[in-house]
DNA sequence: CAGCAATTTTGCGTATTACGCAAGAAAGCG
DNA sequence: CGCTTTCTTGCGTAATACGCAAAATTGCTG
């Protein structure tokens, strides 16, 4: 354990560390890869680890199954979206700071297109991946919140604003790639995502009247 | 399939539906005692099914794993919840509904003390269970969501009403029972759930000022 | 740069698991 | 009572997760 603050990046991190965090990134790589590929059911750990040049044992020590390395990119950009609304300009208000974060964080998914995006969608979307998908959801939110609160100068424990917030987002996230996925013809899924977040910002304004009894 | 409208609660299901809930019913709540009893590791699949009196095979028919078993009475609680809200009285304000619903049905929790809880929380908190849990969250979500639109009249395709409001009373419920949990000496659970959504409610008036530009 | 301590990778062994398949048992219908 | 449908069970198998200890690698220090 180096006394050092932590630095943000993988600036200045050991060569050990960088380089287990290639690996994790190979392997959590080749899994997505091979899964949107060839489908779920048809690799196995031995794949993977072998694409990954890695053995199978290795495999085990840096993910708990084949699922939970199929969905470590998705955990990664989880958490670089909430630093991301940390980043933001300080004077920008905080809903459009959170927009323009998660805006920016999906433009790199509208390129997948036809046979890849189906693969996409059949692996993300399956049954069996329902938990590990879910779990990128909480650390969406999770990072979100955090985010959020600390822009707000808020204590997570005592103001549920900031968790409610970032539920509000993710759910509006995970409408607009729902939408993405079935929309046919294809559409872009940036403006899917403005609108999502929109709808959820006009959704607040019911909620607040519907909360109140008065 | 019988062609009748489908009764709401166990009524009038042929005995072979009847006894498979009940198979299920058994099932799940060996796993889940079992495993709050002897801890995670300590149980296997084997074990449940024989507390069950059904073969391990059979237990496969039903779960396609232990922790989906041990989570089962969660998931049917979650959806009840849901048909609670429903069955409120319509005149009844929504977010009375709402928090009339939830807190009834944890009522029943608040007995559990002492090593009875810590072995569910060892449990339900474990990181082995946080996908099985995460599906938990998300069902009761899902069917909140469904009875809200239901009752306030909204095609829940169109406004993200019900889902960002099912969501923000899934996230009180959460943060009370996390408080629950960790709570020393021990408090009721109905307090910690009611204050909760309070503090939600609260968080919708200053989100929607959040989420206004102007 | 050589050697040493810490860390990581790997192979092996094993308990567990998930599920296809087909035979046997039970339920419900006429 | 006999027939059809559905559920249960046992068997077999491919896959998996992880403890353990040996081998390889890294990074520091003299």
């Amino acid at each position: 354990m180096s006394t050092e603050p932590a630095p943000r990046a993988t600036a200045r991190l050991g060569l050990r560390e960088r380089k287990k965090l290639a690996t994790r990134d190979a392997i959590g790589g080749a899994a997505f890869h091979l899964a949107v590929q060839r489908g779920l059911e048809n690799i196995t750990v031995e794949d993977i680890a072998a694409a990954a040049n890695v053995s199978p044992r290795t495999f085990n020590n840096y993910f708990s199954s084949k699922l939970e390395a199929i969905s470590a990119l998705g955990i990664d950009r989880a958490v670089r979206i909430g630093s991301a609304v940390c980043e933001r300009p300080a004077p920008e208000p905080l809903w459009e700071a959170i927009t323009a974060a998660v805006l920016e964080h999906y433009d790199a998914v509208q390129s997948p297109q036809g046979e890849w995006k189906e693969g996409m969608r059949r692996v993300l979307l399956s049954p069996a991946m329902r938990g590990e998908y879910l779990k990128t959801n909480a650390a969406m939110q999770r990072a979100l919140a955090a985010a959020i609160a600390e822009r707000a100068g808020l204590d997570p424990d005592r103001d549920m604003l900031p968790v409610v917030l970032a539920g509000a987002v993710n759910t509006a996230a995970q409408a607009a790639i729902r939408r993405w996925f079935s929309a046919d013809p294809p559409v872009p899924l940036r403006p899917l995502v403005r609108e999502a977040l929109g709808q959820v910002a006009r959704a607040f304004t019911d909620a607040a009247r519907a909360v109140q009894p008065g």
